[in-house]
DNA sequence: TTGAAAGCGCTAACAC
DNA sequence: GTGTTAGCGCTTTCAA
């Protein structure tokens, strides 16, 4: 009954001992570690320099609790993100974590699946007091602009993932946000095919973005290519393949279709790195674990996670926030380098 | 400058507006609402009536913030979880946040990876004066198991996940825990490819139980059998299953060495579902992805995650909790229940 | 430039 | 049974 009162052994710097230890108000105290800028102007620095090297010498830690009891908030930070399965996702999620940890937030992460969409999340973190949000809206957010723009109005802190990059519209231009150059994507894999020998390509999967800037690429060397969207069975994509011949470069705008398509292809004695050249994108699979390897598009999902709770939590404090764009980075493999190429393609040691 | 007196439209119900609108104090209504059990003991049935009417007409929620302010830690759970990067992973988290959420408590996820051991976790929280701690070791808790103790020791609250099924042995029994029945797993796997008419085995891959349960099973029929840990190569386990013949079951204990596998065998002839019956572990594909489709093991981790906070803030209002159970499931797919075998196995339509 | 004091929403002694 | 009161650690007036 009595377990609500065991106190930490470690019971904390507060800032009364930092006060007592400096000799001075707990208001100055506040005021010189208020991570607001400009609220310290009012102390004098000999002061401030004495209070923040008790601070320090203490190690004290804010207690964000009572600091958002005070504002009538909380000290966490609500999350909305795609109901994607996969490590990209549990990256964003550990560089959200890293992040709010470092800054002693918390973090309430939210997943747009058939129980919740971006209305419902907006409404629960309002009526949970969440001090800010980080909205990775899946496709155009214009689905909930409305909402988010009152939610906004109001008040509300909110940065914006936009990992399809500045390319897609948005009716909130004036929200922060992170983008993912994910054009860059597309022109880093057209690129490394076009430097393969690729002359006819074929496209498996959606993601304007990318598709586009891809295309555009490849129609400056008058390339030939076809676009599957990612409805289509790999039975479809192949037949292309073998009506394009040997210099054809597919490039599968997820890893996941890669797979998908690597996998009939070998069935189908094609083998990827040899007879045809195969991307994919998202890095999803440690390059070990394929054969052949798969080439992938690396994006930085934990950087951007890290960065936009930075961002949120620095918008917080009222302090200026710049947009942030990141860059994929294209990861060559046996799929496009080419594969088996000395012998007659057995790895088994058979 | 003011961003942070912005406060939100919905300003919320306190204590306060409950005991105005029930006519009785707050110490009435906060010792009928507090979770813990025998606590509004003392309050007659009809005030207790009362209050619960208003709250529920007021649509109250909990401030957890400043109910764990008095306490002196904060309304936030940390987890500590191993470093996979994967669906599963993701799932257990979405059980974590769904039951968070329905609690009004904070998360707190933290990855052993480079960056931070058990040990490390430990120290964080209890420097960050987390309530209560749901740990998810990556092997034996042995690891850290003494700093862990002298957590529960000085009253830390925590939850351990062993996804290993109750056979790992711990050296802190007394424990609340939630285990998955791993050793079922396996039998199930064993079970479902001895009725396909496998009698030959090949096993790829860890992880002690299931693998444990899976040679039991099969021994108890006399089958043969030979064990590759996930060091090997695709091509050795190959080789073997070659000498076995058609008859042939391989148990993957991670569907990706399944996929690994699976691409290698396609890569060589070889068609799951046919020449061979190929099972995985995870469900980290969805089965429409590969070709053939792989059969695996579904694991319920959400539920894990969800029913682990659920016991943990249980256990931190000091309610009973009981150590919980999941089973994993088998489900069946082309790779074991058979593959193409009306035509020469050609999926394209050429 | 600094400090005293009130108060955020809740809990828990202690009175009544 | 119920109410009064004093905080938890911090922010923010307001006075000095």
């Amino acid at each position: 009954m009595k377990q609500l009162m065991v106190k930490e052994a470690t019971s904390g710097i507060v800032l009364a001992d930092i006060a007592a230890d400096a000799a001075c108000s707990v208001a100055a105290v506040s005021l010189v570690l208020n991570p607001r800028p400009d609220r310290d102007s009012r102390i004098s620095p000999r002061t401030r320099e004495r209070i923040l090297a008790s601070a320090r010498r203490l190690g004290y830690r804010p207690n964000r609790n009572a600091e958002f009891l005070k504002r009538g908030c909380i000290p966490e930070i609500g999350v909305f993100l795609p109901d994607f399965g996969n490590d990209l996702m549990l990256e964003f999620i550990k560089g959200c974590c890293v992040s709010a940890k470092e800054e002693a937030f918390s973090l309430s992460f939210c997943f747009d699946d058939a129980s919740a969409d971006l209305g419902a999340f907006l409404a629960e973190a309002t009526a949970r007091r969440n001090c800010a949000l980080l909205v990775y809206p899946r496709q155009d957010p214009r689905d909930a602009g409305e909402e988010l723009r009152r939610y906004c109005a109001s008040g509300g802190k909110v940065v914006l993932v936009e990992p399809q990059g500045p390319a897609v519209r948005c009716p909130l231009p004036e929200l922060p946000r992170v983008f993912l150059d994910d054009g860059l994507g597309g022109k880093l894999v057209a690129d490394h095919l076009l430097k393969q020998g690729c002359r006819n390509f074929v496209i498996y999967g959606d993601g304007r973005t990318r598709v586009s800037a891809f295309v555009k690429q490849i129609e400056k060397k008058r390339c030939r290519f076809t676009h599957f969207s990612m409805r289509h069975d790999p039975a479809a994509i192949i037949a292309e393949i073998r009506s394009f011949g040997a210099d054809t470069g597919v490039f599968c705008t997820l890893d996941i279709l890669a797979v998908s398509l690597h996998t009939a292809l070998l069935r189908e004695g094609i083998i990827p790195g040899r007879e045809v050249k195969l991307c994919g994108y998202d890095c999803l699979f440690s390059p070990d674990r394929l054969t052949p390897k798969l080439t992938s598009v690396f994006q930085p999902f934990r950087e951007l996670g890290y960065r936009a709770v930075k961002m949120l939590i620095d918008q917080v404090y009222g302090r200026a926030v710049e947009n942030m764009t990141f860059r994929p980075e294209l990861m060559p493999q046996e799929s496009t380098l080419g594969y088996g190429k000395t012998d007659n393609g057995a790895t088994s040691p058979k």
